[in-house]
RNA sequence: GUCCCCAUCGUCUAGCCUGGUCCAGGACAUCGGCCUUUCACGCCGGUAACAGGGGUUCAAAUCCCCUUGGGGACGCCA
């Protein structure tokens, strides 16, 4: 039984029948970004998909051709692959695929479920208007339905929707759905300008990819008997729909652009990993008993659409920072060096030394949670000697005239150890305190502030192995002078 | 306004279908403590939730109803 959908906790079958292959899409339109609530969505698809062995069809909406762009296209594109979420068809484009649309429109002229209608958008407009003056529902009063008419121009094609009885689902995770019928009015499906509308569009599309599961935004639940009774209309048959709740932003509201409804690239910028990313949405509205952290390969084992959560949830930041320190951690030097690399640069410093970024990386997975974060506090690795910022509270606190006198002595010892490891800085600092008969602390503080210029960083002995001699002797020269 | 959906710690969630093992478990955040050369990591511990009201039942976070609250939709946008 590898679909079944749940109420409350309550698990039941979808479809009888087995799906010969699952087939899903994601069909963001290219008029914005691809942000985070359409990241997800994406992801569980993807997820649906290749849990079952199935295709993952990536479909541009672009039929609104006012509000598409290129540009938006290709940054979806870039998007999902940094997510990683390949697709394995498409992408397709609906601007191409009007001739399609419209021989559905046609057929369904022809078949009676379907009529001309003469009323203009401002007809239109004007009883909804008076429908809510007086309190009913918005809708076109269907006044052309029975009138016989032809194309002409102005005119655009309506679907004939059923006026009684209602129309019922089994959503994959919202549980049985029904919908009055009378709450419908006949929609437009194909414009006054010849076009097909996104109904149209979207329903002849999924029959002709072959889509088996739409998994879509909560917003698209009232569009669903819509697109039912299109496809009744057509004879084609019904695929299983799945409503995620949307994401909300931290104060309970729809995401905006000010809570994270901008570009999941904008994540990237903000040096989060695609592994973070993508790991922190799967856990918004979808859990596995109480695990929180998964690749996506561990995702695609353990996904399933009866574990996806029926209500909203709120995009929480500081988790995703936490999850993406996972990641971080779990990344190897060499697969951080690279990305590292870029951040650096873009902190002004010159381009890092491969071999030292694969050093300094370690020592700072532990202590940064993103890429940003890991740059600017490994900064001073990276920065010339000369250059390196001194920060003044630190400076005052700990570069005094007593701490300079014992500082002068360690620069000294330093310089005469030959052995530059961090067992051999270990070895010949943990002498000098015991010599000096003062506690290690005494030193730590100020050696740490010398070759940092702040008071806080990695272990000494492994930041002064990683910067080398050299540097660490220069950078002890400068603080004493 | 009408329709649809939703309701467990501040947040993400487990548990709900198959009522008792739940005076509700995990995680983020937060607050203590330990570790410690700083900062982190890590470890230990604490605070913190079944929206409210009615039912059903020997027993309800779990089933039913109502209320309240939240979200969404009512385009010749997608």
């Amino acid at each position: 039984m590898p679909f079944s959908g749940r109420l409350g906790g309550r698990s039941f079958p979808v479809h009888g029948e087995p799906m010969s292959q699952v087939v899903t899409r994601f069909p963001p339109s290219p008029t914005g970004f691809l942000h985070i609530g359409g990241a997800r969505t994406a992801l569980f698809n993807y997820l649906l998909a290749r849990t079952n062995g199935g295709r993952f069809v990536l479909r541009i909406e672009d039929t609104d051709a006012a509000r598409s762009t290129p540009e938006m296209t290709q940054a979806i594109l870039d998007g999902m692959a940094w997510l990683g979420l390949a697709h394995d068809d498409g992408p397709y484009f609906q601007s191409e695929r009007q001739d399609l649309y419209n021989a559905n429109v046609d057929a369904l002229l022809a078949n009676g479920h379907a009529y001309w209608c003469q009323c203009t958008p401002e007809d239109v407009q004007a009883m909804r208007d008076k429908a809510t003056a007086e309190g009913r529902k918005p809708k076109y009063d269907g006044r052309c339905r029975n009138l016989g008419l032809g194309p002409g121009p102005g005119r655009c094609v309506r679907l004939k929707t059923p006026q009684d009885g209602s129309t019922s689902f089994l959503d994959l995770v919202k549980g049985p759905v029904s919908f009055p019928n009378e709450e419908l009015d006949d929609l437009v499906i194909r414009r006054a300008d010849g076009g097909a509308t996104y109904h149209m569009a979207v329903v002849s599309d999924d029959h002709a990819m072959g889509v088996t599961h739409v998994l879509r935004g909560d917003d698209h639940l009232n569009n669903t008997p819509r697109q039912m009774h299109i496809l009744a209309a057509l004879g084609f048959p019904l695929p299983v729909y799945g409503h995620v709740p949307m994401i909300l932003g931290q104060d309970k509201k729809k995401l905006s652009k000010r809570h994270g409804a901008m570009s999941v690239m904008e994540y990237e910028k903000m040096g989060f990993l695609p592994e973070g990313v993508v790991n922190y949405l799967a856990r918004l509205g979808w859990a596995h008993g109480d695990q929180e952290i998964f690749t996506l390969d561990e995702l695609v084992a353990a996904f399933s659409t009866s574990n996806l959560n029926s209500s909203a949830a709120c995009f929480d930041l500081e988790k995703m920072l936490w999850v993406n320190a996972h990641h971080l951690r779990a990344k190897s030097p060499q697969e951080l060096a690279p990305l590292l690399a870029r951040f650096v640069r873009e902190l002004g410093l010159p381009e890092p030394d491969r071999t030292k970024l694969e050093a300094v990386i370690p020592l700072y997975q532990p202590r940064a949670q993103t890429l940003v974060e890991m740059a600017e506090a490994s900064a001073f690795f990276f920065t010339p000697d000369a250059d390196l910022p001194m920060d003044p509270a630190a400076r005052d606190k700990f570069l005094t005239a007593e701490a300079k006198a014992l500082l002068a002595e360690v620069r000294d010892l330093l310089a005469g150890t030959a052995d530059f490891s961090e067992p051999g800085i270990e070895a010949a600092l943990h002498g000098f305190v015991e010599a000096k008969a003062v506690k290690f602390k005494v030193i730590a503080q100020p050696i740490r502030v010398a070759l940092t210029g702040k008071t806080a960083s990695p272990g000494l002995y492994e930041t002064m192995a990683v910067l080398g001699k050299d540097s660490t002797l220069a950078r002890l020269d400068r603080a004493l002078a």
